[in-house]
DNA sequence: TTGTACGCGTTATCAA
DNA sequence: TTGATAACGCGTACAA
């Protein structure tokens, strides 16, 4: 509990100004070899270590990027999506000596006035924006307040907004191609809110699969990504008078909760319904059957976001990130159409 | 991108000092009447806000508090406790202006590294110890650090050192209680590490509650939480030459791919086998037969923590904190034991 | 290399 | 009692 050194504390025991530890410290030219040495040596003995306080408010930064998470905190505890999101992150922020300041606010409303707040009191020098919704309106509030912000998700409309993503669509497809190749022709989906983006996209790209696979769209269900819904949706399409022989969800947890459903109604997985989910969730590799799903690099994407936002930051030019595309993991819960 | 007013132009435009603003501000006695309201409504019509950098340089104080994750993300993405903790916390930390610093870290000696750079630096008032493993050095080390910190669990040993956390052991026990209800006799236990204090003490109250029934203790298969070691586990106890007729698991991840194995193995859950968890996640009551299950107030505990971070830091009495006790949610995973 | 102003709010001191 | 003045926290940047 020894209060710690202060800048100045070195300069005096070194017998210097403040100014060259200062130059000292941060390895800038106009220093004597010699003396620069003399300076660290006399830092590191005094056990000196930055103030962050002091330098935030003199370079006029705060060394700080917001992450604003706007859920239920029902929905966000099912998410697999924040953690590794998280960690990827936090991987390059500490690095460069970012810390990463959490925000959890039940609703969109109120995540306006926490980036509103943020920015005013000058606690981030960024934001991370994540599930986007349509005509979202907080990339219009972020360039008002003038604070760099990096979205996660696949860029919808604005171009020219700093976005970082793995473009949903590839693996949606892959699940539907892996359907009509086993002979399926009534495959369903089960989406997310369709007012998100992540929701809206991953439904897009279903349409999209279907047609070019030359089948009717097949039955559709607009859930919320809970289980709760993912069970009820599932019901509805097996109550349906020709139900579906397989289901493309948008996340694991409805899927996994469809497969309960199924199973609990006797309908056999995969052999009268195949299913797939989305995220390769710990626990898909673990259900029975095991669920067939779309594998994303969470992590990488974090950590591609993190890079952008600090780039951004900084006034640097990002580098290019490339991200894995999400990646079909088959297991048991698909199978050849009943015949 | 305006540059947001100091208090030295409220202080310009309202024809009065600096201090004068500040005392206004904090609502500090030594003003007329008039003059504060004149300043107020100077500084409302200029839209100024605190710089948060240069109040926490003054102060001393950075208004943050920190929470450092200590896990490889893998285990971390399958986790229900911390969003939902995280959005408990969030609800009192932001009410009072404090941040939540986030910083995740792949292991235990990271973690030393991360509280002494946040304390050093000034990054945060306090922080909360989570995940405590038996002979945790965090403690020794925050407290010499000089910095407040909460632990999040069951206290074990040092009762001095502030801890908020709901204690397992009536869960487990409530569990052990109500198989033994349904005439099982051989109950096996399936737990996390028992090197961690969540995992140990969750071990504990098993064998208590047994010892208790007037039972032996039954097979026991320690693993770390996670779904693959769940599995695992739950096919070494299945293999036993005397299998147990139930198996209490120490989290619904857990539960949950041992359900699957026995289903894919054909034993009939409840029938043949009885099994419970810990958490009550959301699919739980999702899976087929639902999980019986035991269920914490996670937000509460988040609310509760925060509360007495908050206290500790400002040198208050911390409200005494009453936590929902652990609550035993009984679904079709558990079943009379076979005869 | 040194000296010093600067960023911005808080607080102690002191004069009216 | 009211309010001005100045020192303070600590690292950075620029003129001398």
């Amino acid at each position: 509990m020894t209060p710690r050194p202060t800048i100045n504390d070195v300069a005096r025991a070194a017998g210097v100004s403040k100014g060259a530890v200062s130059f000292a410290l941060n390895n800038r030219p106009g220093l004597a070899t010699e003396t620069r040495e003399r300076i660290l040596a006399v830092a590191r003995e005094l056990g000196w270590t930055p103030n962050s306080r002091a330098r935030a408010l003199s370079v006029s930064r705060s060394f700080a990027v917001g992450l604003v998470m706007a859920r239920p905190p029902e929905t966000l505890r099912a998410d697999p999506f924040f953690p590794s999101f998280i960690a990827g992150l936090e991987s390059v922020l500490s690095e460069s000596g970012y810390a990463l300041l959490l925000q959890v606010v039940p609703e969109h409303d109120h995540e306006l006035r926490s980036y509103r707040r943020l920015a005013e009191e000058g606690r981030v020098d960024g934001v991370f924006v994540t599930d986007l919704h349509v005509d979202d309106t907080r990339p219009a509030l972020l360039a008002e307040l003038g604070l760099p912000a990096v979205i996660i998700g696949p860029a919808l409309g604005e171009p020219f907004w700093p976005a970082v993503g793995v473009d949903d669509g590839p693996g949606v497809a892959a699940a539907v191609e892996h359907l009509v190749g086993l002979g399926h022709t009534r495959i369903a989906h089960v989406s997310g809110p369709t007012a998100m983006v992540h929701g809206q996209s991953r439904r897009d790209a279903w349409s999209r699969a279907m047609r070019e696979a030359g089948l009717p769209e097949g039955p559709f269900a607009e859930a919320d990504f809970s289980a709760e819904e993912g069970a009820s949706a599932t019901r509805r399409l097996l109550d349906l008078p020709e139900p579906p022989t397989a289901i493309v969800y948008a996340n694991d947890l409805m899927a996994m909760a469809g497969l309960s459903v199924a199973t609990g109604r006797g309908v056999d997985v995969p052999g009268r319904l195949s299913i797939t989910g989305f995220d390769d969730t710990e626990l898909a590799a673990h259900v029975q059957p095991g669920l067939t799903t779309v594998s994303t690099n969470v992590l990488d994407w974090g950590r591609a976001a993190a890079e952008r936002l600090l780039a951004l930051v900084d006034g640097r030019d990002p580098a290019p990130t490339e991200l894995d595309p999400p990646r079909l993991v088959v297991r048991g819960s698909t199978g050849p159409a009943p015949s």
